[in-house]
RNA sequence: CGGGAUGUAGCGCAGUCCGGUUAGCGCGCCACGUUCGGGACGUGGAGGCCGAAGGUUCGAAUCCUUUCAUCCCGACCA
């Protein structure tokens, strides 16, 4: 996989803020001159450029895979939604109505003036929402496909766009339009769509860990937080290294609010008719901010291993090009045995800029493994490895090297996981004391682990006078009294407070 | 939608307060040459209605009015 001239366009790359200066901007810098993304013309809207899609595919690679392993198989549902099925759901259009963007017209007309307009006698009936997400068109749907428990269950997935009209945008973790998918289960019974929603949080927990390298408290969100139209909610919190908090992925547990919305019936084993049990979960390309703000470094991104675009980049030394030929074709027989291991190498063989360039820049895409070999290396057997994550290199036998490689990709995915967990423990705080909760979060933020009341007016005040909110109330969170770090109020358990995303 | 800022070459900026030849600088781009083990250098070159529209003036990037766009901080949110 590479991109052409259009992965190099960019070499004003240097210079990136400094990520203790301004998080935000670091952040912004870091997205657009890695070549991941950038503003559109379209207010709020993201380019994805090559680079950056090509992560977002390794992503959806390994989550179909889950989604797969768990019974799940794909669909595609409409981009538009009529306006009334929007409403059926009093919460659910309560949560969205304020951020759809709504199609009015099918036709536009020529202005007289040389220009074009909107045709005014071509109004729509019905107005259509751009999905700001598709339960409703879903289970509209759904109606139609189940009329028995031997339909059930249905387990569908979809990878789609959609749309929610933000008043304010951030490069991947909030634009007007994203990507994602988004899983619509049916079942037949409360228990066994109990079971799928914890299920579905679990390989998000997988997923985030292993692939993404990145330590997260799975748990259910509060009243305040849950999902437009759901019972519970659960989900994967992550820490990012500003010490804000990152809500990666979604799990809800819908009760029978939408089969009772569209009226989804089925008769049941014992001949009686009931309202169809549904889930819904999704992840989106925000995932790929969470990666990027979970591991980068004032020397530009870190990619994990597993979800590099080039997980290897190879780069010849030379003087002219008789030596050029004979690195190459040295590099060239190392990467074929590394690539018959399905490693993705590169050889970098650009003759227009210089090699110091090249390391810079690779470092900057977040290559995890660097390897360069000049004619001193090629003298003697060897070549100089240098790893991403722990910018040290060192000079390596050419024998071996593949096995080598191989395991230092391994090394290097753990490492990276083990160093945000050790960032995220670090920044888990166990506060007992309003004062406490005020200090801890101003002068360090991350993780709080404190004990509330479990009223959302009290959430509600600590958001409004400290703006961190309840992230979740963690499933594996043990029993222990406590009072409420607010309202002083009896506790049973500790819930895991902080500013937000 | 409130508060703040900014629009000048592909990118980053100076010039604006205090109006005055042909609008500058750095990076990038093109050509040639020298280089090449951590972001090379030299020489030459291309590239601009100074965000847009009005106005003031002999003269506007610069002053005035309007407008559009973007960014940052809030409210809203995956």
């Amino acid at each position: 996989m590479w991109f052409g001239k259009a992965f190099f366009m960019a070499k004003e790359l240097k210079d990136l803020t400094k990520k203790e200066d301004n998080y935000s901007q670091w952040y912004n810098d870091l997205v657009v001159k890695a070549g991941l993304a950038e503003y559109s013309a379209v207010r709020g809207c993201m380019v994805i450029k090559p680079y950056g899609y090509a992560i977002w595919e390794k992503m959806q690679r390994a989550l179909d895979d889950m989604f797969k392993e768990t019974g799940h198989v794909n669909a595609y549902f409409p981009l538009l939604i009529p306006k009334s099925f929007f409403s059926r759901e009093a919460k659910h259009v309560e949560g969205f109505a304020k951020e759809c963007a709504v199609v009015t017209h099918y036709r536009l007309k020529n202005d007289g003036q040389g220009g074009i307009e909107v045709d005014p006698d071509a109004r729509l009936e019905e107005e259509l929402v751009i999905r700001p997400t598709s339960e409703t068109i879903i289970w509209n749907t759904y109606k139609g496909w189940i009329q028995s428990y031997r339909d059930l269950p249905i387990l569908v997935n979809q990878w789609a766009n959609v749309m929610r009209w933000e008043m304010r945008t951030r490069l991947f973790l909030r634009t007007a339009e994203f990507l994602w998918q988004e899983g619509h289960t049916a079942h037949e019974t409360r228990e066994e769509a109990i079971e799928e929603t914890y299920r579905m949080v679990n390989v998000y927990r997988k997923f985030a860990e292993e692939w993404l390298a990145v330590p997260v408290i799975v748990g259910h969100k509060s009243e305040n937080e849950r999902f437009a139209g759901a019972e519970d909610t659960l989900a994967i919190e992550a820490l990012m290294q500003d010490g804000k908090a990152l809500q990666a992925g979604t799990s809800h547990f819908l009760g029978q609010n939408f089969a009772q919305a569209f009226d989804v019936q089925f008769a049941g084993r014992d001949g009686k008719l009931d309202y169809v049990w549904a889930t819904s979960w999704g992840v989106s390309t925000r995932l790929i901010g969470a990666l990027i703000m979970a591991h980068s470094d004032d020397n530009g991104l870190v990619l994990p291993p597993k979800l590099a675009p080039q997980q290897v980049v190879m780069i010849p030394i030379y003087k002219g090009e008789e030596e050029l030929a004979q690195v190459t074709a040295r590099l060239e027989a190392l990467a074929a045995e590394l690539r018959g291991r399905g490693v993705n190498v590169k050889i970098d063989a650009r003759d227009n800029v210089r090699s110091g360039f090249k390391f810079a820049e690779y470092e900057l895409r977040g290559v995890p493994v660097r390897l360069a070999m000049g004619p001193r290396d090629l003298a003697a057997g060897t070549v100089e490895l240098a790893r991403r994550d722990t910018l040290s290199k060192e000079t390596v036998p050419q024998e071996g090297l593949a096995d080598r490689v191989v395991a230092l990709l391994d090394e290097i995915q753990a490492n990276i996981y083990a160093k945000a967990l050790s960032f995220r423990d670090e920044m888990t705080t166990r506060v007992d004391s309003w004062d406490e909760f005020v200090r801890v979060l101003d002068e360090k933020g991350g993780f709080l682990l404190a004990h509330w009341d479990g009223t959302p007016e009290t959430e509600e005040a600590i958001k409004d006078a400290t703006k961190a909110t309840i992230r979740c109330i963690p499933l594996d969170s043990p029993e222990e009294d406590g009072v409420c770090v607010y309202s002083g109020k009896p506790s049973k358990r500790r819930v895991v407070f902080a500013r937000a995303y």
